[in-house]
RNA sequence: UGGGGAAUAGGUUAACGGUAGACCCGCAGACUCUGACUCUGUUAGUCCUGGUUCGAAUCCAGGUUCCCCAGCCA
């Protein structure tokens, strides 16, 4: 069935493994089970191109899980946006699942814990418990209410479920085994009291089932094959498999729980504190700034779906602690963008130029190829005409002989349009140049065919015809961290690390073809870097973001 | 000092007892009406020490380093 030349992760030779013992194909199912607690951000892409891509590969379903056991957290804002990303990003899961679409499965198999003392109501309050609990390497000791009977256990977990206790006074406890090295087969706790409305069961609970005794027998419910979750949550699996022990019946298929490490990203916070604190503090103008991490910020941000799904592919899924450097998701957004945004021409710092030798009331439009990369992509017109707007750092009077663009007396093709050389310029009184004049050859213009126009000349510049192009916004973003790793610093606030210079709204000039522009709409502006349009949130006027730039290998020729 | 997980070029990842390979980054060059793209070349790696084996990144033993676990969070 897979015919990509790709090499096996870990994952998926744990798959193959399964399919070659004891699993059917058809059996295969996956989950994506996010908490709608927040945004998703890039390292959630990584899980969803995982699960997604799971299903994809072996033609498995995959189920959108909410992971909604904790009301105090949760908001149904979340779950759109959830939702919302995992559709942008272009997957369709097959079903879309709550954990508490279970909270009455959980409940009862609770009940039957109790009447097997398996489970039992501890009344002691939060610090008691964390007391007993002991530590990594001591022991814990036992409640004095581990032993209360059944009826009384069954008695207290129905008054908790009724309503008659204050959060807090009683929880629900697994009777495992207080000494074990593992921390959580220490008694963990099944249910807590949380007069707390939820945002899909409303007040019908007033108790909620915690994430070890929810996630695997929601698995188990769903039929899901196969539960990826991160390295964290290792020490949760004997757990996982203790609670599923007690309800799995020998003819259903049981879930298992693998953990894979999660991304760490360069220059990047994804903890939803820290990024909550950004957005509180009006560092970034909300979840979806363009500079945020976020699946949203980085649709803003003009990245595409499969820039992001190639990004998550590349880096691939091991275990060891990694730290991913952020220049390899700019490769694959250009790799992206280069295939599918329509050139254009823009000057983001304009230096008037003068075409002494073309008439002043002349102009011409100019066949101008919308894409070189895709023969589908089509052309359009350009202006041209006798006073152009060129880049300002695209001319200098003298320059050595590795700067391939306009100094005086030399030649320099006009993209799209014609050679011109530079004759002269004009400068202010500090000496900046304020307009050069050029002369043009009339027998060089592109497409045109002539001999002249197939000239040679060393370098080609991006402009617009002054008299016909719109003036525009646009955004220019950078990294939001100075630091490589601004999470890291346990000793420093991560926010000394908020670059300073991460955005800069400038007025740009853009052909006018560009005014037909609709929001996510994506453009490289020729030998600058891709642009998206936005909307902008006060004005509604459209502008443009700086997805990313070109990669830059001139910087360092010039001197 | 308990338990769990992990160590392969600067970064990320592959090789599952049989030639350590790929991508990103860097560097050098070719091409180019984008100094982009593309192409070519190039730097550079199996944590350490032993053992098993004709042969070890892979198996075994010992060590080192890093990460995770003491929420009524997920």
């Amino acid at each position: 069935m897979s015919s990509t030349k790709r090499s096996l992760n870990f994952i998926e030779h744990i798959i193959e493994e399964d399919l070659a013992k004891d699993y059917s194909k058809s059996s295969l199912r996956f989950r994506f089970p996010p908490e709608p607690n927040g945004y998703l951000h890039i390292g959630h892409a990584s899980s969803i191109c995982l699960n997604f891509g799971l299903g994809l590969r072996y033609s498995a379903p995959v189920n959108l899980r909410f992971d909604d056991t904790n009301p105090t957290k949760e908001e149904q804002e979340y779950v759109d946006a959830i939702k919302r990303d995992v559709e942008w990003l272009g997957f369709e899961w097959d079903k879309e699942c709550y954990a508490s679409d279970y909270f009455g499965q959980l409940y009862d198999w609770a009940e039957e814990l109790i009447k097997q003392s398996k489970a039992y109501v501890d009344s002691q309050n939060a610090e008691a418990i964390a007391q007993q609990k002991g530590t990594p390497t001591e022991p814990g000791t036992a409640s004095p209410f581990r032993d209360r009977t059944v009826e009384e256990n069954l008695r207290l977990f129905r008054e908790m479920k009724e309503g008659k206790y204050k959060e807090g006074e009683h929880v629900l406890r697994a009777k495992i085994d207080m000494s074990s090295s593992n921390m959580l087969m220490r008694d963990p706790i099944m249910y807590r009291i949380l007069h707390k409305s939820h945002h899909r069961t409303k007040n019908d609970w007033c108790i909620y089932p915690m994430y070890d005794w929810t996630h695997g027998e929601s698995d188990y419910i769903e039929s899901i094959s196969h539960s990826f979750c991160t390295l964290e949550f290792a020490m949760h699996r004997e757990l996982y498999d203790w609670f599923l022990d007690q309800v799995v019946t020998p003819e259903n298929l049981r879930p298992k729980q693998r953990e894979f490490a999660r991304r760490n990203f360069s220059h990047t916070v994804v903890s939803k504190r820290r990024l909550l604190q950004l957005v509180e503090q009006g560092v970034v103008s909300g979840w979806d700034d363009p500079r945020m991490p976020t699946i949203s910020g980085l649709r803003r941000r003009g990245y595409t779906p499969m820039s992001i799904r190639n990004f998550a592919d590349t880096i691939g899924i091991a275990k060891r602690d990694n730290v991913v450097d952020l220049s390899l998701l700019e490769f694959t957004v250009r790799e992206d963008l280069n295939k599918t945004a329509d050139r254009v021409h823009a000057v983001l710092d304009p230096l008037l130029l003068e075409i002494t030798n073309y008439p002043e009331d002349q102009e011409e439009w100019i066949e101008a190829e919308n894409n070189p990369e895709d023969e589908n992509a089509g052309s359009r017109k350009v202006p041209f005409s006798k006073y152009l707007y060129i880049e300002k750092e695209d001319f200098k009077e003298e320059a050595n002989r590795k700067f391939f663009r306009l100094k005086l007396d030399s030649e320099v093709r006009l993209k799209n349009g014609y050679i011109i050389k530079a004759v002269s310029c004009d400068k202010d009184a500090d000496g900046n140049v304020t307009k050069v004049y050029c002369t043009y050859d009339p027998d060089t213009r592109s497409g045109s065919g002539s001999e002249a126009s197939k000239r040679k000349v060393k370098g080609t510049l991006h402009w617009v015809s002054k008299t016909h192009a719109k003036s525009v916004k646009v955004r220019l973003y950078d990294r939001l961290f100075t630091d490589p790793t601004p999470d890291a610093h346990k000793d420093k606030d991560f926010m000394e690390f908020v670059n300073p210079n991460s955005f800069e709204e400038i007025e740009a000039f853009v052909e006018p073809s560009l005014m037909d522009a609709k929001v996510e709409d994506r453009f490289q502006f020729q030998r600058i870097g891709y642009f998206v349009v936005d909307k902008d949130s006060t004005s509604e006027q459209l502008v443009f973001n700086k997805t990313v730039g070109l990669r830059d290998t001139w910087a360092k020729l010039d001197s």
